[in-house]
Parts: C-alpha cells; structure tokens; sequence
DNA sequence: AGCTTGACTTTGA
DNA sequence: GTCAAAGCCAAGC
C-alpha cells in the first residue's frame, strides 16, 4: 500500500471539503498549507479529477488574483460563477468581488 | 519509455 | 504597475 505519503490529491480534497459555503480559496493557499507551495498546479489537476466527486465545491477554488480561471472546465463557463453567486459571492467579469473579504484561509481553520 | 500539456505561483525586468 | 519567463508535479498521449 502506497501509504506512506500521503495522496497530494486526497489533501487537497480534504482541505476543499473544509471550506465553509460563501467562501472561496486559492490554489495557492490549499498547495503552501500542504507544505508544496510550488505545486500549485497539481491542486488544478486535483480539480480535474475532482469531476468524479459529487457536490464537490471546486468552484470555491479559484486563482490568487480571485478569478474564476477554472471556469471553462466546469459544464458550463457560467456554471461556477452561477454556483458562487449562489452562495452569496459576488462575480464580475469572472472575478470575485471582494476577494479578500470572502477569501478562506485554510492555515486559518487548520491550525 | 519520454515528451507535452495543464483549473498556478513567484520572481525578474 | 505591467509584461515575460521559469519552476513545479502529475496525468495524458
């Protein structure tokens, strides 16, 4: 059994179902609280695979700069921002406004 | 087996 | 402040 590191994937999930609805995160914090900052990307490739998890809140991830960059891989370009709007996050021009305010810090739930 | 791409971030100019 | 390039790990072909 390859258990001995643990699943970067299974952390960055395990993060993701922590954060609370009407808050949204980065890649950027989910990779540096995993202590891999530098793997960002591989938390989008999470994202990918987390297409087979149902209910899964990968539209409250999104890039550093809060943009919904993760958009055009959900069923609909219009899907995540529906999905935030939805849960009281307000979108323009595929960014959240007032990121930092309804931004989630992970560091901040786990510690 | 190896090369390319990818839902990012950071640093340099 | 904006633009360009490098780094990173994993999956797909």
């Amino acid at each position: 059994m390859n258990r001995d590191k643990f699943n970067f994937f299974q952390s960055v999930y395990n993060l993701v179902w922590q954060i609370p609805a009407g808050r949204v995160t980065s890649y950027g914090a989910i990779s540096k609280c995993l202590g891999t900052p530098k793997s960002s990307r591989m938390v989008g490739w999470a994202m990918n695979v987390s297409h087979g998890i149902p209910n899964f809140p990968a539209h409250r991830v999104v890039n550093r700069n809060g943009m919904l960059t993760g958009k055009n891989h959900f069923e609909t370009p219009i899907t995540m921002q529906q999905l935030l709007e939805k849960e009281g996050i307000e979108v323009v021009d595929d960014g959240i406004v007032d990121f930092s305010k309804v931004f989630w810090d992970p560091f901040k739930e786990i510690l």
